[in-house]
DNA sequence: GAATTAATTGAACGTCCGTTTTATTATTGC
DNA sequence: GCAATAATAAAACGGACGTTCAATTAATTC
Protein backbone atom coordinates (compact mmCIF):
# COMPACT_ATOMS: atom_id res chain seq x y z
CA UNK A 1 0.00 0.00 0.00
CA UNK A 2 0.87 3.59 -0.29
CA UNK A 3 -0.93 6.81 0.27
CA UNK A 4 -3.96 6.34 2.49
CA UNK A 5 -7.43 7.73 2.01
CA UNK A 6 -7.74 11.60 3.82
CA UNK A 7 -4.25 11.65 3.98
CA UNK A 8 -2.78 15.11 5.07
CA UNK A 9 0.48 16.20 5.56
CA UNK A 10 -0.18 19.27 7.83
CA UNK A 11 -2.40 17.08 10.22
CA UNK A 12 -0.51 13.95 10.29
CA UNK A 13 2.82 16.73 11.59
CA UNK A 14 0.24 17.86 14.25
CA UNK A 15 -0.28 14.49 15.18
CA UNK A 16 3.37 13.26 15.15
CA UNK A 17 3.94 16.33 17.25
CA UNK A 18 1.32 15.66 20.07
CA UNK A 19 1.81 11.89 20.33
CA UNK A 20 5.36 12.63 20.54
CA UNK A 21 5.01 15.31 23.20
CA UNK A 22 2.81 12.70 25.11
CA UNK A 23 4.88 9.54 24.83
CA UNK A 24 8.33 10.91 25.14
CA UNK A 25 7.09 12.66 28.52
CA UNK A 26 5.34 9.56 30.00
CA UNK A 27 8.67 7.13 28.75
CA UNK A 28 11.54 9.15 28.26
CA UNK A 29 13.14 10.06 24.62
CA UNK A 30 15.09 7.09 24.36
CA UNK A 31 12.12 4.83 25.64
CA UNK A 32 10.03 5.63 22.99
CA UNK A 33 11.19 4.49 19.75
CA UNK A 34 9.97 5.41 15.74
CA UNK A 35 7.85 2.08 15.24
CA UNK A 36 5.95 3.16 18.88
CA UNK A 37 5.73 6.41 17.89
CA UNK A 38 4.53 5.84 14.32
CA UNK A 39 1.98 3.50 15.70
CA UNK A 40 1.02 6.13 18.08
CA UNK A 41 0.05 8.35 15.18
CA UNK A 42 -1.12 5.06 13.09
CA UNK A 43 1.51 5.43 10.33
CA UNK A 44 4.27 3.55 9.58
CA UNK A 45 7.73 4.87 10.89
CA UNK A 46 9.32 5.59 7.31
CA UNK A 47 6.21 8.07 7.03
CA UNK A 48 7.49 9.83 10.48
CA UNK A 49 11.14 10.66 8.54
CA UNK A 50 8.96 13.11 5.58
CA UNK A 51 8.36 15.36 8.87
CA UNK A 52 11.46 15.04 10.79
CA UNK A 53 14.73 14.03 9.32
CA UNK A 54 16.23 12.48 12.46
CA UNK A 55 14.86 11.38 15.98
CA UNK A 56 16.81 14.00 17.35
CA UNK A 57 15.19 16.84 15.21
CA UNK A 58 11.54 15.95 16.33
CA UNK A 59 12.82 16.29 20.22
CA UNK A 60 14.81 19.55 19.26
CA UNK A 61 11.59 20.80 17.10
CA UNK A 62 9.58 19.79 20.37
CA UNK A 63 11.47 22.18 22.64
CA UNK A 64 12.18 24.54 20.39
CA UNK A 65 8.15 25.19 20.25
CA UNK A 66 7.56 25.20 23.60
CA UNK A 67 10.17 27.65 24.50
CA UNK A 68 9.00 29.98 21.56
CA UNK A 69 5.34 29.56 22.96
CA UNK A 70 6.28 30.52 26.25
CA UNK A 71 8.26 33.45 25.53
CA UNK A 72 5.03 34.85 23.23
CA UNK A 73 3.17 34.11 25.95
CA UNK A 74 4.79 35.91 28.19
CA UNK A 75 5.39 39.24 25.70
CA UNK A 76 1.66 39.01 25.25
CA UNK A 77 0.73 38.71 29.22
CA UNK A 78 3.86 40.79 30.31
CA UNK A 79 2.74 44.48 31.46
CA UNK A 80 3.97 47.41 30.21
CA UNK A 81 6.49 48.43 33.25
CA UNK A 82 6.32 49.91 36.83
CA UNK A 83 5.55 48.00 39.54
CA UNK A 84 7.50 44.90 40.23
CA UNK A 85 5.22 43.49 42.40
CA UNK A 86 2.54 43.51 39.65
CA UNK A 87 5.12 42.13 36.84
CA UNK A 88 5.93 39.63 39.47
CA UNK A 89 2.41 38.41 39.70
CA UNK A 90 1.82 38.52 36.20
CA UNK A 91 5.03 36.33 35.57
CA UNK A 92 3.90 33.40 37.62
CA UNK A 93 0.01 33.40 36.63
CA UNK A 94 1.99 33.37 32.88
CA UNK A 95 3.88 30.63 34.13
CA UNK A 96 1.70 28.41 35.92
CA UNK A 97 -1.20 28.71 33.33
CA UNK A 98 1.20 28.14 30.38
CA UNK A 99 2.77 25.00 32.14
CA UNK A 100 -0.23 23.46 33.40
CA UNK A 101 -1.69 23.72 29.47
CA UNK A 102 1.14 22.10 27.96
CA UNK A 103 2.10 19.72 30.67
CA UNK A 104 3.64 16.95 27.85
CA UNK A 105 5.70 19.54 26.34
CA UNK A 106 6.98 21.15 29.58
CA UNK A 107 8.14 17.33 31.12
CA UNK A 108 10.08 16.71 27.45
CA UNK A 109 11.66 20.77 27.48
CA UNK A 110 12.81 19.94 31.18
CA UNK A 111 13.63 16.30 31.43
CA UNK A 112 14.86 15.42 28.03
CA UNK A 113 17.83 17.80 27.44
CA UNK A 114 20.38 15.69 27.86
CA UNK A 115 19.32 13.89 24.65
CA UNK A 116 20.05 16.86 22.54
CA UNK A 117 23.54 17.51 20.38
CA UNK A 118 25.63 20.56 21.77
CA UNK A 119 24.44 22.99 18.76
CA UNK A 120 21.09 21.99 19.52
CA UNK A 121 21.13 22.01 23.14
CA UNK A 122 22.84 25.64 22.73
CA UNK A 123 19.88 26.72 20.55
CA UNK A 124 17.28 25.96 23.83
CA UNK A 125 19.49 26.81 26.52
CA UNK A 126 19.62 30.24 25.01
CA UNK A 127 15.73 30.76 24.48
CA UNK A 128 15.73 29.32 28.49
CA UNK A 129 18.35 32.11 29.52
CA UNK A 130 16.76 34.66 27.91
CA UNK A 131 13.44 33.86 29.22
CA UNK A 132 14.92 33.54 32.91
CA UNK A 133 16.48 36.97 32.54
CA UNK A 134 13.09 38.52 32.47
CA UNK A 135 12.40 36.81 35.66
CA UNK A 136 15.99 38.18 36.85
CA UNK A 137 15.07 42.11 35.98
CA UNK A 138 11.77 42.03 38.24
CA UNK A 139 13.73 41.03 41.09
CA UNK A 140 16.25 43.41 40.48
CA UNK A 141 13.97 46.42 39.98
CA UNK A 142 12.02 44.95 43.24
CA UNK A 143 15.14 44.71 45.42
CA UNK A 144 16.62 48.31 44.42
CA UNK A 145 13.24 49.68 44.99
CA UNK A 146 12.63 48.06 48.32
CA UNK A 147 9.41 46.59 47.09
CA UNK A 148 10.85 42.92 47.51
CA UNK A 149 13.67 41.70 50.42
CA UNK A 150 15.71 39.69 47.87
CA UNK A 151 19.65 39.62 48.13
CA UNK A 152 20.46 37.31 45.50
CA UNK A 153 18.39 37.99 42.42
CA UNK A 154 19.94 34.82 40.50
CA UNK A 155 19.22 32.23 43.34
CA UNK A 156 16.13 33.90 43.76
CA UNK A 157 14.67 33.93 40.44
CA UNK A 158 16.13 29.66 40.01
CA UNK A 159 14.28 28.97 43.51
CA UNK A 160 11.25 30.84 41.91
CA UNK A 161 11.56 28.79 38.79
CA UNK A 162 11.77 25.52 40.81
CA UNK A 163 9.09 26.67 42.22
CA UNK A 164 6.34 27.02 40.20
CA UNK A 165 7.70 24.51 37.35
CA UNK A 166 7.34 22.11 39.66
CA UNK A 167 3.64 22.40 39.92
CA UNK A 168 3.28 20.02 37.15
CA UNK A 169 4.72 17.05 38.64
CA UNK A 170 2.15 16.87 41.33
CA UNK A 171 -1.15 18.54 40.27
CA UNK A 172 -3.91 17.45 38.33
CA UNK A 173 -6.68 19.60 37.45
CA UNK A 174 -10.48 18.06 38.20
CA UNK A 175 -9.43 17.15 41.53
CA UNK A 176 -9.63 19.46 44.91
CA UNK A 177 -8.07 21.96 43.21
CA UNK A 178 -8.75 24.39 40.23
CA UNK A 179 -6.12 25.99 38.08
CA UNK A 180 -7.42 29.40 39.32
CA UNK A 181 -6.86 27.91 43.03
CA UNK A 182 -3.19 26.67 42.50
CA UNK A 183 -2.21 29.69 40.33
CA UNK A 184 -3.53 31.85 43.50
CA UNK A 185 -2.09 29.94 46.23
CA UNK A 186 1.42 29.79 44.41
CA UNK A 187 1.43 33.47 43.74
CA UNK A 188 0.66 34.10 47.86
CA UNK A 189 3.82 31.44 48.21
CA UNK A 190 6.16 33.52 45.75
CA UNK A 191 5.12 36.85 47.27
CA UNK A 192 5.76 35.86 50.59
CA UNK A 193 9.11 34.28 49.35
CA UNK A 194 10.54 37.51 47.99
CA UNK A 195 9.31 39.52 50.86
CA UNK A 196 6.83 41.82 48.70
CA UNK A 197 5.15 42.23 52.11
CA UNK A 198 3.00 45.78 51.06
CA UNK A 199 1.06 44.46 47.54
CA UNK A 200 -2.31 45.08 48.43
CA UNK A 201 -4.07 45.77 45.56
CA UNK A 202 -3.58 41.97 44.37
CA UNK A 203 -4.49 41.13 47.93
CA UNK A 204 -1.51 39.51 48.50
CA UNK A 205 0.55 39.58 52.15
CA UNK B 1 40.86 -14.58 30.65
CA UNK B 2 38.71 -14.93 33.83
CA UNK B 3 39.47 -13.90 37.44
CA UNK B 4 41.48 -10.91 37.18
CA UNK B 5 44.07 -10.18 39.93
CA UNK B 6 43.12 -8.01 42.98
CA UNK B 7 39.15 -8.73 42.10
CA UNK B 8 36.69 -8.02 44.75
CA UNK B 9 33.19 -8.65 45.14
CA UNK B 10 32.30 -6.04 47.43
CA UNK B 11 35.21 -3.97 45.68
CA UNK B 12 33.07 -3.86 42.41
CA UNK B 13 29.63 -4.10 43.47
CA UNK B 14 30.41 -0.28 45.03
CA UNK B 15 32.53 0.63 41.53
CA UNK B 16 28.75 -0.45 39.75
CA UNK B 17 26.85 1.58 41.73
CA UNK B 18 29.15 4.59 41.46
CA UNK B 19 29.49 4.60 37.69
CA UNK B 20 26.15 3.64 37.52
CA UNK B 21 24.73 6.43 39.55
CA UNK B 22 27.13 9.08 37.47
CA UNK B 23 26.07 7.82 33.71
CA UNK B 24 22.81 7.13 34.58
CA UNK B 25 22.41 10.87 36.07
CA UNK B 26 24.38 11.80 32.92
CA UNK B 27 22.67 10.14 30.23
CA UNK B 28 19.33 8.49 31.42
CA UNK B 29 18.45 5.47 31.88
CA UNK B 30 17.18 4.28 28.60
CA UNK B 31 20.83 5.77 26.89
CA UNK B 32 23.09 4.15 29.56
CA UNK B 33 23.71 -0.30 27.99
CA UNK B 34 25.19 -2.41 30.24
CA UNK B 35 28.64 -2.26 28.01
CA UNK B 36 28.91 1.38 28.38
CA UNK B 37 28.28 1.04 32.08
CA UNK B 38 30.65 -1.62 32.60
CA UNK B 39 33.86 -0.20 30.35
CA UNK B 40 33.25 2.57 32.80
CA UNK B 41 33.78 0.04 35.54
CA UNK B 42 36.38 -1.29 34.00
CA UNK B 43 34.94 -4.88 33.40
CA UNK B 44 32.80 -6.33 30.75
CA UNK B 45 29.25 -6.70 30.54
CA UNK B 46 28.40 -10.02 31.97
CA UNK B 47 30.09 -9.21 35.53
CA UNK B 48 27.25 -7.16 35.85
CA UNK B 49 24.85 -9.42 36.50
CA UNK B 50 26.71 -11.65 38.97
CA UNK B 51 25.74 -8.33 41.29
CA UNK B 52 22.74 -7.66 39.92
CA UNK B 53 20.20 -9.52 37.52
CA UNK B 54 18.58 -7.01 35.50
CA UNK B 55 19.73 -3.86 34.83
CA UNK B 56 16.32 -2.70 36.07
CA UNK B 57 16.87 -3.93 39.45
CA UNK B 58 20.10 -1.94 39.62
CA UNK B 59 18.17 1.41 38.84
CA UNK B 60 15.89 -0.03 41.98
CA UNK B 61 18.58 -0.63 44.06
CA UNK B 62 20.02 2.87 43.68
CA UNK B 63 16.80 4.34 44.58
CA UNK B 64 16.28 2.59 47.62
CA UNK B 65 19.81 3.22 48.94
CA UNK B 66 19.13 6.65 48.17
CA UNK B 67 15.68 7.08 49.87
CA UNK B 68 16.76 5.01 52.71
CA UNK B 69 19.85 7.22 53.00
CA UNK B 70 17.65 10.33 52.60
CA UNK B 71 15.17 8.83 55.57
CA UNK B 72 18.37 8.07 57.71
CA UNK B 73 20.09 11.28 57.49
CA UNK B 74 16.63 12.86 58.93
CA UNK B 75 15.91 10.59 61.66
CA UNK B 76 19.35 11.66 62.37
CA UNK B 77 19.21 15.49 62.01
CA UNK B 78 15.66 15.88 63.41
CA UNK B 79 15.02 17.55 66.41
CA UNK B 80 13.16 15.60 69.20
CA UNK B 81 10.02 17.96 69.04
CA UNK B 82 8.56 21.51 69.93
CA UNK B 83 9.08 24.59 67.68
CA UNK B 84 8.13 24.11 64.48
CA UNK B 85 10.12 26.91 62.80
CA UNK B 86 13.76 25.09 64.72
CA UNK B 87 12.05 21.47 62.88
CA UNK B 88 11.93 23.29 59.44
CA UNK B 89 15.17 24.68 59.57
CA UNK B 90 15.92 21.55 60.10
CA UNK B 91 14.32 19.61 57.73
CA UNK B 92 15.78 22.29 54.71
CA UNK B 93 19.35 22.08 56.14
CA UNK B 94 19.39 18.04 56.29
CA UNK B 95 17.63 18.04 52.59
CA UNK B 96 19.92 20.44 50.63
CA UNK B 97 23.22 19.31 52.47
CA UNK B 98 21.94 15.40 51.50
CA UNK B 99 20.73 16.09 48.06
CA UNK B 100 24.03 18.14 46.98
CA UNK B 101 25.90 15.82 48.37
CA UNK B 102 24.78 13.26 46.50
CA UNK B 103 23.92 14.70 43.54
CA UNK B 104 24.00 11.66 40.97
CA UNK B 105 21.60 9.86 42.86
CA UNK B 106 19.36 12.35 43.52
CA UNK B 107 18.92 13.22 39.60
CA UNK B 108 18.46 9.03 39.12
CA UNK B 109 15.57 9.34 42.25
CA UNK B 110 13.79 11.68 40.62
CA UNK B 111 13.98 11.35 37.00
CA UNK B 112 13.92 7.94 36.73
CA UNK B 113 11.05 6.72 38.37
CA UNK B 114 8.87 6.12 35.22
CA UNK B 115 11.48 3.55 34.08
CA UNK B 116 10.27 1.33 37.07
CA UNK B 117 8.32 -1.72 36.91
CA UNK B 118 4.19 -1.22 38.89
CA UNK B 119 5.98 -3.26 42.04
CA UNK B 120 8.93 -1.40 42.01
CA UNK B 121 7.87 1.89 41.57
CA UNK B 122 5.51 1.31 44.35
CA UNK B 123 7.98 0.95 46.92
CA UNK B 124 10.37 3.77 45.89
CA UNK B 125 7.55 5.77 46.34
CA UNK B 126 5.84 4.81 49.87
CA UNK B 127 9.64 5.45 50.60
CA UNK B 128 9.13 9.20 49.57
CA UNK B 129 5.84 9.63 50.43
CA UNK B 130 6.55 8.51 54.43
CA UNK B 131 9.91 11.45 54.16
CA UNK B 132 7.15 13.97 52.49
CA UNK B 133 4.96 12.85 55.69
CA UNK B 134 7.38 14.72 57.87
CA UNK B 135 7.22 17.87 56.43
CA UNK B 136 3.45 17.89 56.05
CA UNK B 137 3.61 17.15 59.84
CA UNK B 138 6.13 19.71 60.55
CA UNK B 139 3.64 22.06 58.53
CA UNK B 140 0.68 21.44 60.01
CA UNK B 141 1.96 21.76 63.34
CA UNK B 142 3.16 25.12 62.55
CA UNK B 143 0.15 25.92 60.83
CA UNK B 144 -2.19 24.97 64.16
CA UNK B 145 0.29 26.42 66.58
CA UNK B 146 0.21 29.98 64.24
CA UNK B 147 3.95 30.07 63.87
CA UNK B 148 3.44 29.09 59.89
CA UNK B 149 0.95 31.17 57.95
CA UNK B 150 -0.07 28.21 55.82
CA UNK B 151 -3.28 27.63 54.43
CA UNK B 152 -2.66 24.58 52.20
CA UNK B 153 -0.26 21.83 54.07
CA UNK B 154 -0.10 19.81 51.09
CA UNK B 155 0.19 22.04 48.42
CA UNK B 156 2.98 24.13 50.51
CA UNK B 157 4.86 20.80 51.30
CA UNK B 158 5.12 20.22 47.56
CA UNK B 159 5.96 23.73 46.30
CA UNK B 160 9.06 23.70 49.57
CA UNK B 161 10.33 20.21 48.19
CA UNK B 162 10.52 21.61 44.93
CA UNK B 163 12.17 23.82 45.17
CA UNK B 164 14.85 23.27 47.67
CA UNK B 165 15.26 19.97 45.60
CA UNK B 166 16.20 22.03 42.46
CA UNK B 167 19.64 23.54 44.30
CA UNK B 168 21.28 20.59 42.76
CA UNK B 169 19.83 21.66 38.66
CA UNK B 170 21.86 24.91 38.97
CA UNK B 171 24.26 25.00 41.96
CA UNK B 172 27.98 23.55 41.69
CA UNK B 173 30.22 23.94 45.02
CA UNK B 174 33.61 26.56 44.24
CA UNK B 175 31.78 29.02 42.82
CA UNK B 176 30.75 32.03 44.24
CA UNK B 177 28.54 30.53 46.45
CA UNK B 178 29.77 27.65 49.22
CA UNK B 179 26.80 24.95 50.41
CA UNK B 180 26.55 27.06 53.38
CA UNK B 181 25.69 30.33 52.07
CA UNK B 182 22.84 28.32 49.34
CA UNK B 183 21.54 26.42 52.24
CA UNK B 184 21.31 29.66 54.58
CA UNK B 185 19.64 31.33 51.43
CA UNK B 186 17.42 28.66 50.90
CA UNK B 187 16.48 29.01 54.79
CA UNK B 188 15.67 32.35 54.70
CA UNK B 189 13.38 31.78 51.65
CA UNK B 190 11.52 28.70 52.98
CA UNK B 191 11.13 30.92 56.05
CA UNK B 192 9.20 33.49 54.05
CA UNK B 193 7.58 31.46 52.15
CA UNK B 194 5.26 29.55 55.40
CA UNK B 195 4.97 33.11 56.88
CA UNK B 196 7.30 32.85 60.01
CA UNK B 197 7.98 36.06 60.87
CA UNK B 198 9.34 35.38 64.42
CA UNK B 199 12.13 33.27 64.64
CA UNK B 200 14.74 35.31 65.62
CA UNK B 201 17.33 32.63 67.44
CA UNK B 202 18.60 32.17 64.12
CA UNK B 203 18.75 35.29 62.65
CA UNK B 204 15.41 34.61 59.75
CA UNK B 205 12.76 37.45 59.00
C1' DG C 1 49.63 -27.67 47.86
C1' DA C 2 45.21 -29.56 46.61
C1' DA C 3 40.36 -28.67 46.61
C1' DT C 4 36.98 -25.36 46.66
C1' DT C 5 34.92 -21.13 45.81
C1' DA C 6 34.67 -16.33 43.95
C1' DA C 7 35.20 -13.32 40.07
C1' DT C 8 35.47 -12.58 35.50
C1' DT C 9 35.88 -13.25 30.33
C1' DG C 10 34.45 -14.07 25.52
C1' DA C 11 31.23 -15.57 22.54
C1' DA C 12 26.73 -16.10 21.33
C1' DC C 13 21.29 -15.55 21.41
C1' DG C 14 17.34 -13.30 19.48
C1' DT C 15 15.31 -8.75 19.38
C1' DC C 16 14.79 -4.10 18.55
C1' DC C 17 16.79 0.18 17.06
C1' DG C 18 17.17 4.51 13.67
C1' DT C 19 17.24 5.11 9.08
C1' DT C 20 17.12 4.44 3.81
C1' DT C 21 15.28 2.92 -0.45
C1' DT C 22 11.90 1.78 -3.65
C1' DA C 23 7.36 1.25 -5.04
C1' DT C 24 2.54 2.54 -4.84
C1' DT C 25 -1.49 5.13 -4.28
C1' DA C 26 -4.34 9.50 -3.17
C1' DT C 27 -4.86 14.18 -4.09
C1' DT C 28 -4.27 18.39 -6.72
C1' DG C 29 -3.85 21.56 -10.75
C1' DC C 30 -4.93 22.18 -15.30
C1' DG D 1 -9.45 12.93 -17.00
C1' DC D 2 -4.53 13.36 -17.24
C1' DA D 3 -0.12 14.76 -15.56
C1' DA D 4 2.30 16.17 -11.53
C1' DT D 5 3.05 15.88 -6.88
C1' DA D 6 2.23 14.68 -2.00
C1' DA D 7 1.82 11.00 1.38
C1' DT D 8 2.53 6.70 2.70
C1' DA D 9 3.77 1.46 2.97
C1' DA D 10 6.86 -2.41 2.91
C1' DA D 11 11.12 -4.30 3.17
C1' DA D 12 15.67 -4.15 4.18
C1' DC D 13 20.35 -2.33 6.34
C1' DG D 14 23.93 -2.76 9.80
C1' DG D 15 24.44 -2.11 14.45
C1' DA D 16 23.43 -2.07 19.31
C1' DC D 17 20.73 -3.87 22.91
C1' DG D 18 19.89 -6.96 27.46
C1' DT D 19 20.97 -11.25 28.78
C1' DT D 20 22.87 -16.17 29.09
C1' DC D 21 26.31 -19.75 29.23
C1' DA D 22 30.47 -22.24 29.32
C1' DA D 23 35.17 -21.80 30.22
C1' DT D 24 38.98 -19.97 32.90
C1' DT D 25 41.72 -18.08 36.43
C1' DA D 26 42.55 -15.82 41.20
C1' DA D 27 41.78 -16.18 45.95
C1' DT D 28 40.60 -18.87 49.91
C1' DT D 29 40.22 -22.91 52.83
C1' DC D 30 42.02 -26.83 54.92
Amino acid sequence: MARKAGSDGEKTEAAIREAGARLIAHHGYEAVSMRRLAGAVGVQAAALYRYFPTKEDLLHSLMLRHMEGLLQAWAEARPPEGDPALRLAAFVENHIGFHIARRHSTHVSNMELRSLSPEKLTQVLRLRATYEKELRAILRDGAESGAFAVDDVGLTAMAIIQMVTGVIVWFRPDERLSVTDVTAKYLTMTMRLVGAGTVRENGHV
